[in-house]
DNA sequence: CGCAATGTGCGCACACCGTACGCTACGATG
DNA sequence: CATCGTAGCGTACGGTGTGCGCACATTGCG
């Protein structure tokens, strides 16, 4: 025995093996904080709760990330990475790529609805590469179409602006929905009263919501997403000249 | 000296006066939030610190206020009192009240900017008075421009859906700058090497950049609102027969 | 006039948060 | 082998939201 360090007397295998996970690093920190969020949302991101499930103390992180801010920026710049935005020389038309571009940005955030908690402290204003990738990529697409450089990121930050402010709402209603377990049926019906309630003096929104009561929810606001977009590429279309030269 | 914690040793007046300030009531907590919130910004709002404004103790608070996020709610809900919506008779025409409820909006925003990073949990699909009544409002004014009932919720939507997200992004920014303590040409001048770094491979967001430079950053965040707002504008006016009736 | 009921504010305590700091031990380099 | 930069960890601090139960003011009722 004998025991020359008081601290450790003799635990048998002290030194106990340490570099069994492919260690820690900025990539893996940002890709299991994008799991925890998508599977329990933005409230259960800690950075305990995240240390432990790489298998790492809390403060380990911030070998890799200077503060929680910065993982969150890194986050969503990794996310925006997942949207698809087809090439300028695409011979759908700029209409068609433009609206595709608008339906995946919100299929993006549908899929990670906790950005729309998070967006409000990091703005769109970004310098992430995938932001500013996606950005020269769609920006290129109204180019093509026959805006000049400046207008045609006047229109891409309209149609963006657009997409973000209706999907955003979407998505922190489905958070809600999610937060209180129930369906999205259930969850609708269970505020009924209130809303009934609330909507009683209104005549207009009373109607409206009456009309809307038989109706699928998720295709509504499908429909309603679809009918802004449409509005807007409509809007756009008017400063084209009558025939454009290169879109045809 | 002796026994100071005797359930009541002989402090002179003991009773103390208590009903100095006019008490706690939701009312004045909603308001002193909202003034904490205008000073402050969103990370100095507790319950702690509001409690202390009011000359209260943090979990009085919860006499009137089910908890943070009802507060935040409340909030909101009383912030959005502050739009104006013209009436749907006013002579100007519909585009003109359309567009005066976008630009009063987008005041609002920038005038409370820590909306920003409360409006993804609270969403806008919320019951509160004021969001119901000035919904009510603004869905006469697209009514009497001639939008049938259902399409009117969805031009509306598609307009509000717009500035939120338009002046989000905004609002997310300049909190960044008020953070920063700069003003704003400084905040940009101090960021442009890591802004002309990262675009610098990408030629149209390059050249964008470099075009801007020279402007009042404040003028261009206005053009680029209006263009967007005139543009939605024209998109949903090619929805409307090619002479209204009513609204000339 | 006295008393019970009601509601308001407060102090305390708990669990949890982000993160500063300094230690250990390992891998690479001389 | 000696040295050193660095990744990860343990501990600790100051802050958070909020549940709980007590003390008191006010009010309604006999």
């Amino acid at each position: 025995m004998a025991a020359e360090k008081q601290p450790i007397p003799s635990v048998w295998a002290r030194p106990r093996a340490k570099r069994e996970q492919p260690a820690l690093s900025r990539d893996r920190i940002v890709s299991e904080a994008i799991r925890l969020l998508d599977a329990e949302g933005i409230e259960a991101l800690s950075m305990r709760s995240l240390g432990t499930r790489l298998g790492a103390g809390a403060t380990s992180l911030y070998r890799h990330v200077a503060n929680k801010d910065e993982l969150i920026e890194l986050v969503v710049d990794e996310i925006y990475g997942e949207m698809g935005v087809p090439g300028a020389d695409d011979p759908a038309g700029w209409r068609a790529g433009v609206a595709a571009c608008a339906h995946s940005l919100r299929a993006m955030v549908l899929r990670h609805p906790w950005i729309a908690s998070v967006l409000g402290q990091v703005g769109l204003a970004y310098l992430g590469p995938n932001l500013i990738r996606q950005s020269e990529r769609m920006l290129a697409l109204f180019q093509a179409a026959g805006f000049d450089p400046g207008e045609a990121d006047q229109a891409m930050n309209t149609l963006i602006a657009y997409v973000i402010g209706m999907t955003t709402s979407e998505a922190a209603y489905l958070s809600m929905v999610a937060r209180s377990g129930q369906s999205e049926q259930a969850w609708a019906e269970s505020l009924r009263p209130a809303a009934e309630q609330a909507v009683r003096d209104h005549p207009r929104l009373r109607d409206g919501y009456a009309a809307r009561q038989s109706e699928d929810p998720q295709q509504i606001r499908e429909e309603n997403f679809s009918y802004g977009v449409e509005r807007i590429l409509d809007g756009l279309d008017t400063r084209l000249g009558p025939t454009t030269p290169a879109a045809r």
